[in-house]
DNA sequence: ATTGCATTTGCAAATTTTTGCATTATTTTT
DNA sequence: AAAAATAATGCAAAAATTTGCAAATGCAAT
């Protein structure tokens, strides 16, 4: 694996925006301010290199598309509510044990870095087990 | 939410296919047999009401494309190599006690039922620790 | 510097997935 | 049974993602 410029472009693109969730046209669209040129294949491919490297984390977190974020210490992950959109961030050392479980049980080295999980958050527990009376 | 025939018939394909992992495109191919009009989004559709509802998995197994699969008792989840591509299924009861611990911390229901890890399996750990040797 | 090789890129086409909207089907209310 | 309300479907268009291939680029060895 050599050195791609639009590799780098890209790390920066992503710690510019303060490491937030962007899609891949997002990213794009950053990146052809400073690369005109450049293709959205090329963006898809060297998304999927940083991801092959750990550098960078893929996740599909309910939205209609992919998002991407940079991997940075500590790891973290989240917990998405499928009622209200909410996105809560749990720290790794919630999810640390368990991997090392699996890795121990399987002799299966991990490299998923930023798990979703899909649920209901509490408020929408409430609302979902006690649906609104008709005359709301 | 009301009974949909379509959604009977994707759960009727994928119990006849054993319950793998099928693609929407795959299932709506299988669909048209039985529903000669039916359109590709009213199957994406519908899997998305499955999913909702419980009945059915989505998961981004590694392959270009979203795979479908019906849930049964017990839950199961899988390890995706990386390296190979082999799928490993790990049964729910390595990951039950981590999900409950995630929804007691976290006041959290969770809803995913068909949990995808990414990583290396025994075998291609050994070969990216040793690449061969140049005169291989 | 030059050559040779493997990787990356741009571009176009193909695939997959999502969305908007009018129509049809099912359920609920009169 | 009719009407009204709600949800599902088909179709077409848009959007997102993947793939094939030739040209450009980066690296390493002359
Ligand atoms: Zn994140
Ligand atoms: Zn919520
Ligand atoms: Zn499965
Ligand atoms: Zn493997």
């Amino acid at each position: 694996m050599r050195q791609s410029s639009v590799q780098l472009a890209i790390l920066d693109v992503l710690a510019g925006e303060g490491d937030s969730h962007l899609s891949a046209l997002e990213i794009y669209e950053r990146l052809k301010a400073r690369l005109p040129a450049i293709a959205p294949s090329t963006v898809y491919r060297a998304l999927e290199r940083l991801t092959q490297q750990g550098l960078v984390s893929v996740s599909d977190m309910g939205k209609g598309v992919t998002l991407y974020e940079r991997v940075g210490q500590p790891l973290h992950h989240h917990l998405v509510c499928t009622g209200c959109g909410q996105v809560l961030t749990i720290d790794h050392s919630q999810v640390g044990p368990f991997f090392a479980a699996i890795e121990n049980t399987y002799a299966f080295r991990l490299q998923t870095n930023h798990l979703i999980l899909f649920g209901l958050c509490r408020a929408c527990q409430a609302q979902s087990s006690t649906p609104l009376p008709p005359e709301a």
